[in-house]
DNA sequence: TTTGACCTTGACGCGACGTCAACGTGTCTA
DNA sequence: TAGACACGTTGACGTCGCGTCAAGGTCAAA
């Protein structure tokens, strides 16, 4: 047989029997005059054997190994192995279609973000175009609503349900203003440390203590872990100089507290 | 943030980060004086979007796709395709799976080929070393029972197993030493078209069929189907001219009973 | 003789990055 | 002030299992 014959024989292509021969998992045959390779029944077994394992799903190079010298030692470790890895995947592949399912009814509900219903609810209560630091807030919180896993989501969401009753939610606007207002301020303005503290008053315990857990800024002591990273300098560079003090002082009366 | 920030924020390495601006996947944001690229807080709601995506399969040119400019439209349709596709994937995997199992259970019997037992009950039966012809009806069988399909090899197992009765069997030996005593015969020896005949009696009339079906050599006319190939000239390669004379004669035979 | 089907080797391309090179920048320490 | 060290920049190559094209050589048929 000829490469053209081998290939269509078993149902491979001639460029995938000369890359076996490449990696060595078929051995090169005898030559004709021509320089033609000239195969025999033998070498169409071996390729045969070679694709048949390949379309369980073991690699190439793992073949090799398998079919090298032992075939039947080796050959079942692989195999189970090989099961198992399978196994995974499958489990793998239905943990992805259960976030799937999870993401399709979002979107479904909510077509133009990415986020679940109850986040949803509380971004829609948030002051629309205008407020800046309503925005910066919005991001946050989209932020965690794609990085944060569900338990965890579930329980921060759960806090700041009060937050979106009516009178909260007119209070909370209200802030928002104050803070708008503060744009242009210095940093040293008296209007900064009152409102840090109505902040602190508007904040339900549980939440504050949620916050000083989990906000890198608000833990003990200097900067000395990496992980904290620069949480207060990023904020500050979404807001003023002002802004950004209100949300250090909030941030150390809500640590005091706990 | 700098770019290391943003990367070990959102959980995934710098080189994906500059990746994805490369791509067009995530805008390219304002640089610092020194070159360095400077993200804001929306940066990482884009990138931990696109991350949440890709983990669950999307090829990052999908994503771009689905993230181009209506998110909510185009988005569920390629959701409800992936959904379908991973469907698809554990389907496949389900049955390589199961196709492993069989073969670890054959593996499991006999280690040193890859047949399944019945398979490997008619292999024992031929001529050990010694016999040319055996030698090749070995691999040819070998060449069957890891192509063919469960189903057509189960039939053909169930044709053969009369030949491995005790007397059949003898018979069975004597026809290939025979065979072997024509290696080097000239192709008009008088002995080949009785050993032709003799291994046409020894063929039941069922298997002689499903031989004639199938062997490409023995259908009609001349070479006129590609997929024929040119399986005489093929063993006849692997075995002497004479041989190959009588395999032709016997093929001629089994198709005038057909 | 020319076509057309086959063979040869060699090289580039894919997808989603990892990894290394060669270099500039910023911060901390001796 | 110098050096170490961590970080940033662009650019290029490697991964895996081949598909695909390039530029030729070989062979049987029209």
């Amino acid at each position: 047989m000829r490469i053209g014959e081998l290939a269509a024989l078993v149902g491979v292509s001639t460029r995938t029997v000369r890359y076996y021969h490449h990696l060595g998992l078929l051995p090169e045959p005898a030559r004709l005059a021509n320089g033609y390779r000239e195969y025999r029944l033998r070498d169409s077994v071996a390729l045969a054997r070679i694709r048949h394992l390949a379309e369980l799903g073991l690699s190439l190079e793992e073949l090799r190994d398998a079919l090298a010298d032992d075939e039947g030692r080796d050959l079942r470790e692989v195999l189970l192995e090989l099961d198992a890895e399978l196994a995974r995947q499958q489990e793998a592949i239905g943990a992805r279609r259960d976030r799937l399912a999870t993401l399709l009814a979002e979107v479904d509900l909510h077509p133009d973000s990415m986020v679940t219903g109850d986040m949803a609810e509380v971004l829609r209560h948030l002051p629309a175009e205008g407020s800046t630091f309503a925005q910066v807030d919005r991001e946050l919180l989209t932020l965690v609503s794609v990085m944060a896993d569900p338990a965890d989501q579930a329980r921060m969401l759960k806090l700041m349900r009060p937050l979106t009753e009516p009178d909260a939610l007119a209070r909370g606007h209200a802030l928002y203003a104050r803070l708008d207002d503060l744009a242009d301020a210095e940093p040293d303005d008296h209007r900064v440390a009152v409102l840090a503290a109505d902040l602190a008053a508007h904040i339900p315990d549980e939440m504050a203590r949620l916050m000083v857990a989990n906000v890198p800024a608000a833990r003990s002591g200097p900067v000395d872990n990496a992980d904290d990273g620069r949480w207060l300098e990023v904020l500050s560079g979404e807001v003023s100089p002002a802004q950004a003090e209100v949300f250090r002082l909030l941030m150390t009366m809500l640590k005091e507290r706990a």
